[in-house]
DNA sequence: TTGTAGGCGTTATCAT
DNA sequence: ATGATAACGCCTACAA
């Protein structure tokens, strides 16, 4: 344990000092071609790796980022950090990933550790809308961005998110389409800014295709599975039964289908189905889930490049960056034309 | 951005010395309740929060782990890292996860950035057998576990596992008892222990059984699913076909489901299909893959517990930890009597 | 119970 | 091109 070689001990055998050693670690310019190479020497047989920690104190970057979610083994979840933490490798940045609930006060700890542990900058990936613990760090120039779910109220709040209103529409309209008039909706927590807009988009795809808001063909209450599953059950018992479900999830749209198996519906002949996100088990030949996709690549690209010109200022304007991705309609098989 | 305030500015409001902040900050004992106070009070209205970094290189402990997964996109990686992250939260430890391929370099690579940021222990949950890299770090005596996924040839090597190749074997058996006799058998490759020791548990069961091993009949390669696709259907086309897929992972175990659809074949009428794993969508009604549970919860949790009893050395016995639990058969919808 | 001073392993600022 | 030396913000003897 004490074996531990220090910039110094490197500095000693290659007979420089501990500055000059410092200088080769972070590829100064101006050292003696020969002293970097009896440096690298020195590096090499001692087996010296750079403290950090000491690094990091000293210089005030961690070259780490944090990144809030709310459940990593929500597949949604699972592919975004995927992306993240294999595009970060590329910058030379690590990540802490934080599960945590999405109350104001696991945000808020959330928050306050990352900020702790100094990371350079935050992703937030599971924002509430009233997630208000974030304007101080907004106020000190702190780089946050918010990945698809966004925070309201704070004009500088930096983004990146997907036409989730459009993508509803797209939705409802695919229906539509396919001569569907009652069309039932299964919304999350509208306290999120995806389920929000979703929930308008519906609403005004409606209103547009002239048919009317019903508040016995809506779901808005917590993504539980069995919640969802049984809300609707009892709508498949009804004779009056909707002929269509968007689900404003993919992983609410899978309890529905199981819903419609339970009750010996076939999809797409008696009901159809369409969720939102495109989620990897959406595409599976037993699911084949339509979809709305949420790109999420796309955007996971687009929020660390930003977070990075935020971290680096190299922003040549430090306007907020806002940015919405057009959402795409994808086809599988739970939906069809209505034929009742 | 000089706005921070430190433990001094702390000390001075409240009229103490830099010391005693740092006493009540870590609870010491012997501070006057009433000095503790004006402390608090002095944090709050300043709103201090202790630099980690700071502290992290004076009492040389991070409170951070660093998790090594090849794909978190995975469910299986990313079951097991919602549960570790939950659980560390528990403990007031952060975890960066490292998102790395398997090969040496790679993970070479992710062992010496976790060391770099000094993280005080590492769970690597996908070893290939030959990662030797990890051998200076143990006779360090630095806290490493293997979890799922072990390395050979280190005596002194900490894991949790469970016991694969038991669990083949039952899998096996559980297709024997239904009449087959001529099952196919789709490993990934070799070099990772589990698949190593699941293909061992399938030649064992095999013999147990008194049924021949049939080389046309196995799958030795990259878990990837056009290629176990392809595979599938190559042997599905042929009259002589196997009435029996053992898939060594839930994974595969969809890409054979998939090739079964695609070549007309139903599903456990025509064909049974069982895999390993138990990820999340092995459930869903529209799979219902019959499968071996890999007991991930206990798996992770055990894993933690034995990680930080190694970080604080409270283990009496110094001796590796080696776990390793039954697996279980779950049967679902895919596996059936074999009627032929 | 509280304070003083040194140290953790770097980077950053001056000199030279 | 290189070297002293002072931060960085906290912890930890040691002293009082």
């Amino acid at each position: 344990m004490k074996g531990r070689v220090s910039a110094y001990d490197v500095a000693k055998l290659a007979k420089v000092s501990q500055t000059t050693v410092s200088r080769v670690l972070n590829n100064y310019p101006h050292v003696r071609k020969e002293t970097r190479k009896r440096v690298h020497d020195a590096i090499n047989t001692l087996g010296f790796s750079p403290d950090e920690i000491a690094r990091s104190l000293a210089s005030k970057k961690t070259n780490t980022i944090g990144l809030i979610v709310e459940d990593i083994s929500n597949s949604f979840y699972a592919e975004t950090a995927h992306i993240i933490l294999r595009e970060a490798q590329k910058y030379d940045y690590e990540v802490i990933i934080i599960d945590a609930e999405t109350d104001e006060n696991s945000f808020e700890r959330a928050i306050n550790t990352l900020n702790g542990k100094r990371v350079d900058g935050i992703i937030v990936a599971s924002a509430r809308m009233d997630n208000q613990k974030v304007k101080e760090f907004y106020d000190k120039g702190f780089p946050i961005i918010f990945y698809n779910r966004r925070i309201y109220g704070i004009e500088e709040s930096h983004y990146v998110e997907v036409d989730n209103r459009l993508g509803a529409k797209i939705a409802v309209n695919h229906l539509v389409e396919n001569k569907h008039r009652k069309i039932a909706f299964i919304s999350g927590p509208t306290i999120y800014s995806t389920f929000y807009q979703r929930f308008e988009g519906y609403k005004e795809a409606l209103q547009e295709n002239g048919l009317e808001y019903d508040e016995s063909l809506i779901y808005k209450g917590e993504v539980i599975y069995e919640q969802v599953f049984q809300f609707a059950l009892n709508l498949m018992r009804d004779k009056e039964m909707p002929t269509a479900f968007f689900a404003s999830t993919d992983q609410m749209a899978l309890a529905i289908m199981d819903a419609a198996a339970r009750s010996g519906r076939h999809i797409p002949y008696d009901i159809s189905i369409i969720g939102f996100d495109d989620i990897e088990i959406a595409s599976n030949p037993y699911i084949g889930l339509s979809t709305i996709s949420q790109r999420k690549r796309e955007m996971a690209v687009l929020t660390l490049q930003k977070l990075f010109s935020l971290i680096n200022k190299d922003d040549s304007n430090s306007e907020p960056n806002k940015i919405t991705l057009e959402p795409e309609l994808i086809i599988r098989k739970t939906t069809g034309v209505n034929n009742q």
